[in-house]
DNA sequence: GTATGATGTGTGAGCGATCACACAAAGCTC
DNA sequence: GAGCTTTGTGTGATCGCTCACACATCATAC
């Protein structure tokens, strides 16, 4: 009732004549309220423009219907991509978002970044920390009971995670490249303490194996641009001997393009080349990039739900929920020339 | 001291044998505790891994030292930059931020974020809607007397703002090509809704007129490298007559760059064209393109500076905060040819 | 030697909600 | 119509903290 201040419950307790518990079962859509005074209580909420105290709530509810999530470098595409399909989910579940990024994922900044969110008694935390380094079990000590899932772990683990299948993407990229023809490749990997970078690797060296290919080169970037340019020059002065070139993300690939072209390397002539992402950009490359699709928004619906899921049935199974990435052919490759 | 349970205040006081006003006084980093006594207490809290409850703190304290965000297209680079900065600097201020992203900026939506995060009792509220349509004054409406800053806002607009002089980017880009001996122009626009898209699409045909040049054909994208690869298609196919290119953004000059290739078109030698924001993909376009640099991290850290200085100096006049974006010239802005 | 201020420390109330109850009134059954 | 369940409503305690005090203690002043 005090002039200035945001109504309080009691506020529209008293101006609906009914007591601030009912009030409350109002706002928490509880069975037992009549028609009637239910009405009464939500013209006094409209008029009285009545917002519950979230503080309030999950000091005396003891749950905060808030959850956390942990990002790594949101400035990329694929993070960027996750966090705003995250949100959305959360939101649509009736559940606020706080969350923290790190600048590098070193237990250091990472324990602080969790502190951070731990003082908000959140519900659940969501870590979409795409690097090796802080493991499920280093997260389960910080943060006792609470629910917590992981996007973009080691694939396979143990713990509650959503993932995409990265090395299914890479064997798609091999195998296209193989049927065109290409026995000599050259790699730019991502760096290496990045799950997935080394997953990719790992996919692509033992994929060339089994198919008795070589590769002839491999370098690793930082996923940028730049770092793809000169890697690509690096290999080329050095005489590397190949014909596809597999750059671990779309960045890195144009990149790679730029050199090729500098160098009067014809694409896909003389060389092929294939990116990782799709970017919504890598259509207009010069030429059009072949690549890997992920479906990060997929991804972070994944996460999110599997979170979800978990607050509310505590006893739902640790698992990994995978999403397939899927292979976009464009201008970039094409079958091997005749002889190099 | 309940065993699962987290600790308390009165848990830390307890075993540090203070009452728990000396302990508050401890975490609050306020004078007149005896270094004695603050050792025994940040050593029981240590102990005891004891984290002050968020929530409890901004009911009792009334100031959640938190802030709200609201962000609308944090795929794009420039906002999701920001958000980074934002982020970094609200957590070295010691403030927590929570967000809720919007995914068009009708009143609506915009409302309906505004009010989930007045449910926290946040301290201040940034707002980083590029959108015209909900102005300061909405804004105020729906958040009493609580700080708003609104990060790229109405130039010259009289309510708290963190802007970047689009004109004089935009000028500088139109002098740029006027110097090269440019005088037939085309633009690909921002969405009208926009408010840099409009500022820099009204500069630009000012200041072209102010020169005498012609602006041939303007045609309205949506940031995206499809839309200015289409675009530039119909202006081709139209028989506009330019030799110089001007995009809204370096998605859409990407675009352009490829429409124009695929028409045999040399850029720079027949056609020039500027780009803006440079992404650090511009670098290695096919040319690289000449774009005007905005500093998004700057962007957001005076929007986030601006706001703190308010809430903790809740007199700080009212204004605009501007940055000044540079030109970056790259391979495909070119003298104009003899003839065309 | 009493007044005055700075420095420490403790007590009670209350922030705005939820939870666990208690209890009244109605609707069944038999 | 006694006894039960279902429905609707209200009361007290409590969540974990900060605020506004009150109250010591010690130094310095006059």
């Amino acid at each position: 009732m005090s002039p200035r201040q945001r109504p309080t419950l009691h506020d529209v307790a008293e101006r609906a004549g009914v007591s601030y518990q009912t009030v409350s079962r109002v706002i928490n859509q509880q069975r037992y309220v009549a028609d009637d005074t239910r009405a009464r209580v939500l013209t006094a909420i409209a008029e009285l423009g009545f917002r519950p105290n979230r503080a309030a709530q999950s000091l005396a509810g003891n749950r905060s219907r808030t959850l956390g999530m942990i990002t790594f470098g949101i400035n990329q595409y694929g993070p960027a991509q996750m966090m705003i399909h995250i949100e959305q989910a959360a939101r649509a579940a009736k559940y606020d978002l706080i969350f923290a990024n790190v600048n590098d994922t070193s237990m250091l900044s990472m324990r602080a970044a969790i502190e951070t969110l731990l003082h908000w008694q959140i519900d659940g935390l969501l870590c979409v920390t795409p690097v090796a380094g802080v493991t499920y079990d280093d997260l389960r000590l910080l943060c006792g009971a609470m629910p917590i899932v992981q996007i973009g772990s080691q694939p396979g683990a143990e713990s509650p995670s959503a993932v995409i299948d990265q090395a299914h993407g890479v064997r798609l990229a091999a195998e296209h490249l193989l049927t065109l023809g290409h026995r000599q490749f050259a790699e730019i990997r991502g760096p290496a303490d990045w799950i997935d970078a080394h997953v990719r690797h790992e996919t692509l060296v033992a994929a060339l194996a089994a198919a008795g290919a070589t590769l002839a080169a491999s370098h690793e970037g930082d996923w940028t641009a730049d770092s793809g340019y000169r890697l690509t020059q690096q290999m080329l002065h050095a005489g590397a001997a190949f014909t596809a070139l597999v750059a671990a993300n779309d960045q890195m690939a144009l990149g790679a393009l730029m050199a090729l072209r500098e160098r009067g390397v014809g694409v896909p002539e003389q060389i092929s080349v294939v990116g990782y992402d799709d970017i919504p950009e890598a259509v207009y490359f010069a030429p059009p990039l072949t690549t890997v699709r992920q479906n990060f928004a997929q991804l972070g619906r994944d996460g999110i739900e599997y979170l979800l899921e978990w607050i509310h049935t505590p006893d739902t199974p640790i698992m990994q929920r995978t999403t397939q990435p899927a292979l976009v052919v464009r201008g970039s490759t094409g079958v091997v020339s005749a002889e190099r």
